[in-house]
DNA sequence: GTTAGCACTCATTACTCACGAGTGCTAATC
DNA sequence: GATTAGCACTCGTGAGTAATGAGTGCTAAC
């Protein structure tokens, strides 16, 4: 859709208006504000088009306009400047990911999720990456007890996931040995998608003798690493009350009550088929948040996409900044990252 | 404080329908529902009395009474008797824990968190055991890379961490299963808080050769699992919802930012100097719940005190109903982590 | 094409008033 | 002396009304 320059402007000036006051925005308003060499009355002819375009909306007649959703598309892709934070506030946002002594993945993502939920003034979300999607560099048999067995695997992704295994007779160190060496042999390099039968039955036929074992190792290992693993870590869940469109118990709740459901969360997170992406309002698939914005980004670990890291709030949100933000700091992330372990 | 028969009557039937509707309850409705036999003037002569007493509270002149804090805690030790899930329940409790295939530590607990969130209809907290208070059963190391090594510690009471550690010189697979059969040998057994200077510095001199990989290493471990480490699971936040007392947008925001707050939820539920307690409004340490209730009790692990499960609410809570069932769950949990790993 | 003027709409707020639930007190009753 | 009926009083709640003002669309003039 080609707007006219004025028409740019005056879309400009209502959604940045709105977003700052969350009140709809007059002609008036427009004219003493935003573009001083204007009367109200033309600006409410142009106004008039724009909300026959689809871009405006009016709340009621005698109230100014608000943005649409698609007027908010039109404002994310053809108009807003993304706003950067400035290199010293990366380097502090750096600096603020790393600060502990202890740097470990999970650590570092949750004081992700923290920042990005401070910065932002949002709720934000993060995915941590899922050993599915990850290849295994190293599995090794830990014997705790006669019958019970723990298996460390240590993914390309710097994921650490243990699994408890109870072995239906008595192993001994030795045992344990040659299964650690072979499994290791076997498995390494490989994702979990790529342990296929095939490669099961090769590592049984080199381990007759322990097949009882053998089996119920790699069933539950299997069974652990193929389940989706990817856990989505909230903060600033109780930001929206910043923000008068929840003041309405109602809208917070259903808000409150979506976040506090992972499963939908996560699959929302969990789509990396693009590196940056914004969903506004009814572009949700999720009734829910018919009326929130999403904005999210992806990471990566040692340069392979691992997860996302996203903010979720109402549509009228500060998109500039927010995509400006996370645009960085998934950078930040990724360069964390790079070199991983 | 001994209180009349009749007293403590009226003061049960004002506890029990004020829980029930949430409204403040007059003569009229204990009269006609609880106590047919007396009329409301004598009623009221009663209920003024145990206003002077602290027990009651007027929200204002031309309204019924509502349960004081006081009033409450009187109800809770005096008049309640507790309710008990019946065993058919507690059977299905037992049943929904270890309902999955992977019954690991973690799993059964998050599944104890949704599931008294489920079944009171507040609020659940559980508290995840801490390393800290265990003792350590094994300590195993594993060389990812030259460089890399992951130290994976398998408590007594069935937790297991890993920890990352960056050698300060390569090291080979010898050296590792020498340094590990030796941290295994002096460490296993003890607590954190055994592992002190004579330990380390016992450990240290048979390791003079490895000297400074003993050393990054040790000093990662012990900072590691020095570390409060408990964790707290939430369910049902938006249960509160559910509750006349969270329409207010404050209150409900008060007690979301309070929950949001894991510090100050894992303070209060690390505390298990009593296997069951009770804190009934003012008795809340933390201003942002004196006007919920808190209810919590202990599990063991392998028979030893490990976490604690609990729930929060208003102050207006079905208690007696409650308390049985953080009982009966508590108790179940011990009974499924009896024997752990 | 732009703007001033004006009638019209409609959410918001303040105000009033009737209603009713519940109390405390007094005097009569058991 | 304890219990109860009767009654005046309090105070929150909800309905109804009117004034206010922000903002619009339309028309006619510039």
């Amino acid at each position: 859709m080609e707007l006219g320059e004025r028409k740019r402007k005056i879309l400009k000036a209502i959604v940045t208006d709105y977003i700052e006051t969350a009140e709809p925005v007059g002609s008036r308003t427009i004219a003493k504000k935003y573009l001083t060499d204007i009367s109200p009355a033309t600006i409410r002819n142009e106004m008039a088009d724009l909300e026959d375009l689809g871009l405006l909306e009016q709340p009621h007649t005698s109230a100014g306009r608000v943005p649409s959703d698609r007027g908010y598309r039109y404002y994310v892709d053809q108009i807003m400047e993304i706003k950067y934070p400035s290199p010293q506030e990366i380097e502090k946002i750096k600096y603020m990911l790393q600060i502990q002594t202890i740097n470990e993945l999970d650590k570092i993502i949750k004081r992700t999720t923290k920042l990005i939920s401070d910065i932002t003034k949002y709720t934000s979300a993060v995915l941590t990456p899922s050993v599915r999607k990850s290849s295994i560099r190293s599995l090794q048999l830990i014997r705790v007890s006669d019958y019970d067995i723990v298996a460390v695997v240590v993914t390309d992704t710097g994921i650490i996931k243990n699994v408890v295994i109870k072995s239906p007779n008595a192993v001994d160190d030795s045992k344990i040995l040659k299964l650690n060496n072979l499994l290791n042999e076997k498995l390494s390099g490989l994702t979990i998608n790529d342990i296929g039968l095939t490669v099961i039955s090769d590592i049984q036929s080199h381990m007759r003798e322990y097949s009882e074992i053998f089996s119920a190792i790699i069933s539950v290992v299997y069974e652990s690493l193929k389940e989706d693993d990817a856990e989505v870590y909230l903060e600033g869940t109780t930001n929206i009350f910043e923000y008068p469109e929840y003041d309405d118990k109602d809208k917070a709740r259903t808000f409150l009550s979506f976040i506090e459901d992972k499963k939908s969360l996560t699959n929302i997170f969990s789509d990396d088929t693009n590196k940056f992406c914004v969903y506004i309002g009814c572009e949700n698939e999720n009734d829910k948040i018919k009326d929130c914005s999403i904005v999210k980004a992806t990471y990566n670990i040692a340069d392979k996409t691992a997860g996302t890291i996203g903010i979720i709030g109402p549509k009228r949100m500060d998109y500039a900044r927010v995509i400006g933000i996370l645009k960085s700091i998934s950078n930040v992330l990724s360069e964390i990252f790079e070199k991983t372990l």
